[in-house]
DNA sequence: GAGCCTCTGTGCGTTGGCGTACATACGGCA
DNA sequence: TGCCGTATGTACGCCAACGCACAGAGGCTC
C-alpha cells in the first residue's frame, strides 16, 4: 500500500466533453466502479450495509465547491475516486490549502465534532465519485456506530496533524519542497503516478504565484524527477521526489498511515500507545 | 466577556524567586486561587464533582514542556490560570506556534480523537496553575459523561479552526499584524493587558528572527498601540490593536466565543446551525 | 556604586517570493 | 493548414524577512 501501483491515468479536472487526452487516458470514471472509500470499507459489514441505504453516489466535478466559509453543511463525503481540497480562505481573495481528502478520509468533519457550519471552502480537485449523506441523517448514523465514530475520531486527528503541519510547512520550507511533498501526497490519494493539474491551479493551492509553480516544477523536470506538459503530471521517480520534498511529508505520512508519530525511527512498530475505544 | 478588564499584571514569565517586578505586580499566583477552567465549569455539578476526584492542581511553570512530539500523553491539562502553547517542529528546530491554550480549553485533545501520542510540542507559556488527568482516567471519564465529551468536541472544533487559520495568516500576513493578533489571542486568554513576555519568546512562537519582532513591535508602539520594556507587554489600545491585527483574529475568536463562523455579519446571532448531540 | 547579564535596537548584504508584463508553445478545431 | 485559446517560460524591479554582527540600555547582584 505503500508502492503506488502505476495505475491508468485520472481525469483529474474535466467533467467538460471527452477530448484526445482522455481517449488516450481512459480512466475510471464509471460512477458505478466498485472503489471503496477507506472509512465506509473498514466498518464492520452490518454496519456498512445500514449506511448504504443512505448513502447517494454523487459525481465529483473539477472545482465543484461543495463547503464555503459560513455555510451550513448539508451533506458529509465519502471520497471514492476523487479528491477533494480543504481552503482556508483569507482577506477574501486569498487561499490555502490545508488540508488534502481522498479515498481515505471524509468532508465534513466539523459535523462529527458537533459543528454544523463549514469555516472552510472545500473544493474538488480531483473529479471523480463520491458517496455522501444527507448531515442529519449522518449524525443519527455516527450515535449509533461506535465504529464509525472511532474510525472518524482517528481520522479527524490525522486531519488535525495534517492541518498542523501543513501550517509550519509554509512557514519555513520553499516553494520546491512544497511543490514535491503536495505531488506525493496527491499520489498518495489517487494511487497513481499520472494526473491532471495546471501550474495555474497548483499555484492556487500551495498559495504562491503561478510563476513561483513555473520554476519549482521547472527545477524538478530538469533533475527528472517529474514530467509535465499542459495540465499532465507524471512522476517519474518517486524516492527522489520524497528526497527533495520536506521532511513534512513523511511526518503526516507516517501518523496517517499508522497512526503513530512520524518523528520515530522505529519503522513499523504497532502503535502501542493508540488507546482503545467504547470497552469501558 | 468580550471585555477584557483591566486585571493585575499576570507573572506569565517566571517560576524563578521573586523580582523587584514581581513586587511590584502581585498576581494571583497562589495555587488555590478559585479560577475555573471554562471546559469544566460548564458541566453539571454532579459530573464536575465526580472529575474533580481524578483532578490534581499542578503548578505550570514557564517554559516547562508538556508534550514532546512522538511521545506517550501522560496526563490531560485543564489551564486555570495559565498559557500553553502548541508547536509544530519542522527540521528539528524550527518550531512554530499553530494554538494557544488557556482557561477555555484543555490540552491534550489528541486523546479525544482516541491517539495517545502527541505530534506537536505543547509548551507552558504562561506560568500559572493547570488541573490535570492521568489519561487513562480521563479517557474512562470522558466515555461516562456525554457532557464533557460534547464540551471536546466543540472545543476540538474550535482548535481546528485556529490551526487553519494560523496556517494561512502565517503564510499571507505580515509579521506586525501576526505580533498583533498573537497579543490580542493572549490577551483574551489571560484576561489581562498586561503581561510578560520577551521579543525572544515572541520571535520563536511566531517563527520569525527576534529582530523581526522589535521591528514590529517597535511599530505598535510608536502607534501607541502597545508598550513593553525588558518582558513587560502593556496593551494600551485595545481595538487600536485589533485593527492592526489581521482578521484572522476575529475570526478564530467568533468561531471560540459563539460556535459560529467568523465570516458572518450577524455580530449576536445565536448559533442555529449547531447541532444537537446525544439526543437520538 | 560597579559589574554584569539580559533585553532591545540598528545596520549591513542576501534571498525568496511578489506583481506585472510579455513571449513562446502546445493542441484542438475549423 | 492555420488559427486561437490555454498552458508554460522569462524578465524586471520591489519588498519582507533572513542571517549575522554589534551597539546601547535597563535592572539585578554583590
Amino acid at each position: 500500500m505503500n508502492e503506488t501501483t502505476p495505475g491508468p491515468l485520472l481525469a483529474l479536472r474535466d467533467a467538460r466533453p471527452e477530448t484526445q487526452a482522455d481517449r488516450n487516458n481512459p480512466g475510471p470514471r464509471t460512477a458505478h466502479a466498485p472503489v471503496e472509500n477507506h472509512l465506509l470499507a473498514a466498518l464492520p459489514r452490518a454496519e456498512y450495509q445500514r449506511l448504504l441505504a443512505s448513502l447517494e453516489p454523487v459525481t465529483m466535478a473539477f472545482e465543484e465547491v461543495l463547503y464555503e466559509p459560513g455555510e451550513p453543511i448539508r451533506h458529509v463525503y465519502f471520497p471514492s475516486v476523487c479528491l477533494v481540497s480543504l481552503l482556508t480562505l483569507v482577506d477574501r481573495h486569498l487561499a490555502l490549502e490545508v488540508g488534502l481528502v481522498g479515498k481515505e478520509g471524509m468532508v465534513g468533519i466539523p459535523l462529527v465534532l458537533g459543528d454544523g457550519v463549514s469555516s472552510i471552502r472545500a473544493l474538488v480537485q480531483g473529479a471523480g465519485v463520491a458517496m455522501r449523506m444527507e448531515s442529519a441523517i449522518f449524525l443519527r448514523e455516527l450515535r449509533r456506530s461506535p465504529h464509525l465514530q472511532h474510525a472518524l475520531d482517528r481520522y479527524t486527528n490525522s486531519l488535525m496533524v495534517q492541518v498542523a503541519q501543513t501550517a509550519a510547512c509554509n512557514r519555513f520550507h520553499v516553494v520546491e519542497e512544497r511543490l514535491a511533498r503536495w505531488l506525493l501526497m496527491t499520489r498518495d490519494r489517487v494511487e497513481s503516478n499520472d494526473f491532471r493539474m495546471t501550474q495555474e491551479f497548483l499555484a492556487h493551492m500551495l498559495g504562491v504565484r503561478r510563476v513561483g509553480i513555473t520554476k519549482a516544477a521547472g527545477a524538478l523536470q530538469r533533475r527528472a524527477l517529474i514530467k509535465y506538459t499542459r495540465g499532465n503530471i507524471s512522476i517519474l521517480d518517486g524516492p527522489g521526489l520524497e528526497a527533495a520534498a520536506c521532511r513534512c511529508y513523511q511526518v503526516v505520512k507516517n501518523v496517517q498511515d499508522r497512526g503513530q508519530d512520524g518523528y520515530s525511527k522505529r519503522p513499523k512498530k504497532p502503535a502501542v500507545a493508540v488507546l482503545e475505544y467504547g470497552k469501558g
